[in-house]
Order: structure tokens, then C-alpha cells, then sequence
DNA sequence: GCAAAAGTGTTGTGAGTACACCCATGT
DNA sequence: ACATGGGTGTACTCACAACACTTTTGC
């Protein structure tokens, strides 16, 4: 498609940047590529790269993100744009900033993988994405509106296990949450509004309804490599979760 | 500006849309202008235009809202992008949406006036647009996403209060909540939460803290131009909201 | 006095919190 | 047995809902 384009009026090159957040069970970290290419060569940067004329934002997101990392299938949402006048010393670049999420099977599933301009794809905590200065134009920025985007989110839809396996512990639910909202929970309150508090159990309201009884389900597998008492795994039970939403509004909030 | 502007790739134009809403008092009204020109010439439309190489995005939707609509001094907020392939028929246009509050003092001060491209511009009620068809482009996408963006921030941040008048009266502040969130709330509770509850008063916790004494401060003032009993006019506390804030998240919600 | 709307009081429910306690497993 | 962490019980507080009641004004 290279040649030679010409308008009346001067038009911003436009672009998408994607920030993934992955949990690998300890930590968020944020799917980066090594720039191949000055500017900022050698340095962190976000997957992204140029609209074309026959795609969307969203999917030039998804075409790009294929393309250098070989991620696919995710749910893309939509951060915010960067439009700074000088925040790419080539030209003037306006960027649309999408973020995904994605669990610890598919990070680590082989089929991420640096392809295209990317030289090499790596994992970096997310921490040290917003507490330092390694990411290459204003990448930062755009990791800062991507998180706070989806730790808004987190009360109010079930986002959170987007970045759990499909069977998973309580704790490491409840990492995600004190993760996502930078504070600590009450374990045991915090089992009790995710199973559901067993007191209810036989308890009826007046009219006919039991009180909460969570959005999670055991799976009856028991987690072996420990040293201790193995934790169950659970999955996120959708049925119920519409229920809970249908009667009143279940919140994900403490 | 008008020349020509050559590119070795293919470049889409890049453009702001506002929505600017505003609240008479009983309904949530959208701002909007009759386009002059084709395409969609004679249709509503929302203001906005293109950006220039030296702003950035809102630099260019505060600019447009100006020299359209003399609209001038607010805080715009982002909704999201609108980026279908064939919403311009004119060229390939990717947009993107900004939204902001005024209160009905500003709305009917007389600044308002229609300049430039715009031949005229009209409050024309929400359900209307969102309900109908009256809007040129994709622009009834435009007004969702603001209005789900706004709708969404209400229960976190005062924003309820940009649309209100420095001065006004519970029952209106009532029903901008009603608006926004659709639905109804009690009136005695509403009153409560806002004002702050009277059996509080001098009712003192274990740790020193009174109970919620609400956000809203009464002015002294009544309305006078009423057939019966006069509501108290009052003000947005802007110091109380913030030493609740600072105690405890305080939440608008309900 | 009556209508209409502002504002107050009172009670119950249930979610959230704090924290003590019991249970299951590997070494 | 005991260390470690999973899971339960219980009592208290407070926000919210429901709704009855009182107050203030114009006609």
C-alpha cells in the first residue's frame, strides 16, 4: 500500500496501542514488545501500530496484536486516546489505547510469541511500568488510563475473572481484587461474598428469596501442590451471577 | 491551511464531536446544530470538526464548540471513539467523543449563539434523540456513549452538580438522579443522604465521628415562586464532600 | 381549611466488618 | 504434633428502604 497519498488538509497519522494484562498468580504484568526500530529502539514498548482505510480502530487493534505478539480471541475495550502534538518526534500520531486481559494458561501458552517488527516479547510487572520510565513514547500514560479503566470496572462486572484460569483458588481471586483496588481484603469476608455465607443456608426472607448465596462453584478439585491444606478450585458460575444481577444488582464492591 | 498534504501511507481524518448536555429543570437536553452543508445538510448534528496538527483532541473539541456553538470555560470529558469505515461518506473520518455539563443559567445565558458553520443550534431532549432518528451520521452513537459514560460516573464523582445551577433545590438535584440513572428514589431518603439525616445531631460514635451529615449546606434562601410550600435553595458542599471523601469513600449511590 | 410540597421520625433488614474459632493436609 | 492456610460462626454497626407523620405555604 506504500505511495503517495495527498488531502487538502493535513491528517494525523493514526494508530492503536494495546495494553494486555496478564495474572500469572502473584502479579499483573503488561505484555510488552522490544522495539526494533528508532524511535526509542531497544526500548519497551506497547503492541500497536497504523490503521488502514478498511479496518476500525478495534480491529486494527486485533490485526496488530496478532501480528507482533500472535495474541488472539481477546475482548478488547477501549482506555482512551493520546493526541500530545510531539509524543512521536517522526509526525504527528494520534493513538486509540485498547487493553485486554488474559489468564495465566494463555500467557504462558506458547502461542505468544514475537513476530513482525516486534524483536522480542516479554511480561513486565506492572508495578514497575508505572513506577518507572521504561516504556518508550508515552506508553506510560497509556498503561495509566488502561488500569484505570479496568480496576473502575471491577465492581460493577465480572472482569476480574478474565485474568483467572478457568479453575481457580479463592486466594488468588482475592489477589486480583487486592491487586486491581491496592488495598487488602478480610479473607474470611471475603470467601463468604464469593461462595456465599452458609448461615443462609435454609434461611428464607419474607418474600421467598435466600439471601446471597455467591457466584462461585466448587469444582470439587483440590489444588495438590502445596505443602499445607490444598485449596479447592471454583469457577466463576455465570448462571448464578445472572440471577444475583436479575433480582438486584449484585456488586463486586467491599 | 488548504493546500496539499502528501503521505506515504494512507492517512483517515481525524475529527471531535461534542455533547454538550444540559438540564432546564425537568429534562436532560443535548445541544446540537443544523448542518448547513451536505452531507446531511438541513439534519441535526452535534458539534465538532477537524483537527488541526498543532492541538490536541480536546484542544480541538473546545475549539470547534466555541466558534460553533460560542460555547467557551468546560471541562470536557472523553466517551470513546466512533470508527465505522463508511460513517463519512465523504472520505474515511475516525471521530472522537467528548462530552460536558451545563447548568440551565449557561444554557439560556445568551452566549449560546450559532456561529460559523453551524446555521442554527437547538436543546433538543435526550429521549428524543436516543429514541428517534434525528441525527446526522452516527452521531445517536455518540450520545449513548456520553450518556453511558456520565451515567456511570454519578455514583462516584459530584457530576450530578454541573448540571445543576449554583444554587437549587433537592427536588431538583432529585431529579437528576432520576434522569440519569432511570429510576425513581424516595423522596425522604434522597433528602437525607443529600442534607444529611436530623437524628444524627449530637448522636456521636464510639470513635468520635458523627454519622453522615450529608454534602449539601442550605443557603437560606427559598424559592418564592411557588403556589405552595417553598423549597429551601441549596449549595454543593464542596469542603464536606471532600472530608467524607477523605474519612471514607462517599458514594452517591443508592 | 385544604391542597401540595418540604422536611422529620421511626423501624426493620441486610450487607459489610472484625475477629474468634474449627478443619484438613503435608512434613 | 504442629505449622500453615482453608473455611465457618457470630455479634455489631451502619446505610438504605419503606412509610407514617409533621410543617409550611398559597389559595
Amino acid at each position: 500500500m506504500e505511495g503517495s497519498y495527498n488531502y487538502r488538509f493535513p491528517r494525523p497519522a493514526v494508530t492503536t496501542d494495546c495494553v494486555i494484562f496478564g495474572f500469572d498468580g502473584n502479579k499483573i504484568k503488561v505484555l510488552l514488545i522490544t522495539r526494533e526500530n528508532e524511535p526509542f529502539k531497544g526500548k519497551l514498548a506497547l503492541p500497536g501500530g497504523f490503521l488502514e482505510m478498511e479496518e476500525t480502530l478495534e480491529a486494527c487493534a486485533l490485526r496488530e496484536l496478532k501480528e507482533e505478539t500472535g495474541v488472539t480471541e481477546v475482548r478488547l475495550r477501549e482506555a482512551g486516546t493520546l493526541s500530545g502534538i510531539d509524543r512521536d518526534p517522526r509526525t504527528r500520531v494520534i493513538s486509540i489505547v485498547f487493553y485486554s486481559l488474559l489468564n495465566s494458561d494463555r500467557m504462558y501458552s506458547g502461542d505468544i510469541i514475537a513476530q513482525s517488527d516486534a524483536k522480542e516479547i516479554s511480561w513486565v510487572e506492572l508495578d514497575e511500568l508505572l513506577s518507572g520510565d521504561r516504556l518508550a513514547f508515552d506508553h506510560k500514560k497509556a498503561v495509566q488510563m488502561a488500569f484505570a479503566n479496568l480496576a473502575g470496572r471491577l465492581n460493577k462486572e465480572p472482569v476480574a475473572f478474565e485474568l483467572l484460569n478457568d479453575v481457580f483458588t479463592i486466594k488468588e481471586l482475592q489477589r486480583v481484587y487486592e491487586l486491581l483496588l491496592n488495598r487488602s481484603f478480610d479473607r474470611a469476608n471475603f470467601h463468604k461474598k464469593m461462595v456465599g455465607d452458609p448461615t443462609a443456608k435454609g434461611k428464607v426472607k419474607k418474600n421467598g428469596r435466600k439471601k446471597n448465596t455467591g457466584i462461585l462453584t466448587d469444582t470439587g478439585e483440590v489444588m495438590k501442590d502445596t505443602k499445607h491444606k490444598p485449596a479447592k478450585y471454583y469457577i466463576f458460575d455465570l448462571q448464578k451471577y445472572n440471577e444475583l444481577m436479575e433480582k438486584e444488582d449484585f456488586n463486586f464492591g467491599f
